[in-house]
DNA sequence: GTAAAAGTTCAAGTGAGCTTGAAGTAAAGG
DNA sequence: CCTTTACTTCAAGCTCACTTGAACTTTTAC
C-alpha cells in the first residue's frame, strides 16, 4: 500500500527493465540515443516516468517491424512534448508504419512467389529477373548483399 | 563467338559478381563460409561453375526473408551433391521457408494489429500483453532487445 | 613488351545494437 | 552499522555480414 521509494510514480531503471523486459543496459543506451529520457535523483540515479514504458514498448515493436533506432527516434520526435502522449497521440504515430508493415508484407509475398517460380526456373541469373528489387529501398532487414537486393538495381 | 578464357562455362569471380550483383568480396566471404565453392585455375584464381549463380540468388533471397548465413548454409546443405541441383531440387528446398515467410507475415499482421490496440491503449506494460512474444523464436530481424521480443517471455 | 586490370591472401575496420567489466557511489534490509 | 543489492560512468568487447587496404601475382589489352 505504501508508495515505493522513488518520488511517487517514478520508476528506477530496474523497474522499467523488469516491466518492459528490456535490459537496463539497453535502456541506458536508448537514453544515450535520446529515445527516452530520465530525471535524476539527487544521487545521480535515473528516475523514469511511467510513460517511458509505452515509449519502450513502441521501440520494441518498431524494431520488430524493421525500423532502425534512428528511424524510431524520428518517429518518437513526432510525439507532442506539451503533455504526456495519450492513446490518440500513439495511434497517430503508428499510422505511418502501417504502410511500412504492408510494404514489408508485400515484399515477403513477392519473395514467396518468386522463390518457387524464379529460383527453381533459374531465371535469377539477374538482370532479367524482376524479383531483384522493385525499388523498395525502404525495407531494411539487416546487411545483406548491397546492391542486388538493396540499391543498385535502381541505377 | 569465342569461348571466354575460363575453361568453358566456368566463371571468374568478377563475372559472378556482375551477374549476381553481389560484390566479389562478399562472394569470397560466402566461399569462406562454405556457402559456395570454387575450383582454382593453376594460377590460384577462382573458377565458379555457372550453377553458383543460382546458389547466390538463393542466398540473397533467403537473406531477404530473414535467414542468417548460418541458416542458409543449413538449407543449402540439403541440396543433392551427386548432381548439379535442378529446378526440382530448388523447389523442394524452398518449401521450408514458405512456412518461414508465412510465420513472419503473421507476425507482422499481429504487430500491425497490436500496434494500434496495444500500444495506444497502453496495455504494453508488459506481462499482460499477448503481443509480447507468441513463441516465435525463429523469426530473427537483427538485434533488438533480447527478451521481451526475443526469448524471455517464454520464461 | 609493358602497363593496366583483375585476381590472390590476410588482417583490420565498419555499423548497428547492445553487453560486459571495472571501479566506484547509493540505497535497502537486517 | 554493516552487508548486500542497486545504481553510476566509461571504455572496451561482441555478433553479423561484409568492406577496405596492403602487398603481391596473373592475365589481358595495346
Amino acid at each position: 500500500m505504501q508508495a515505493l521509494r522513488p518520488p511517487a510514480a517514478m520508476l528506477t531503471i530496474n523497474q522499467v527493465s523488469r516491466r518492459s523486459g528490456v535490459a537496463s543496459s539497453a535502456l541506458r543506451y536508448y537514453e544515450e540515443r535520446k529515445l527516452i529520457v530520465s530525471e535524476r535523483a539527487g544521487s545521480g540515479h535515473r528516475r523514469f516516468h511511467r510513460s517511458v514504458l509505452r515509449r519502450v514498448a513502441f521501440i520494441v515493436f518498431a524494431q520488430r517491424v524493421g525500423l532502425s533506432l534512428d528511424e524510431i527516434g524520428e518517429e518518437l520526435a513526432k510525439l507532442p512534448t506539451d503533455h504526456v502522449p495519450g492513446g490518440a497521440d500513439w495511434s497517430r504515430l503508428s499510422e505511418s508504419w502501417q504502410r511500412r508493415i504492408d510494404a514489408r508484407i508485400a515484399e515477403l509475398e513477392r519473395l514467396k512467389q518468386g522463390l518457387s517460380s524464379c529460383i527453381s526456373c533459374g531465371c535469377l541469373s539477374l538482370e532479367s529477373c524482376r524479383m531483384t528489387n522493385p525499388a523498395d529501398r525502404a525495407s531494411r532487414l539487416g546487411p545483406g548483399p548491397r546492391y542486388w537486393v538493396g540499391q543498385a538495381g535502381g541505377r
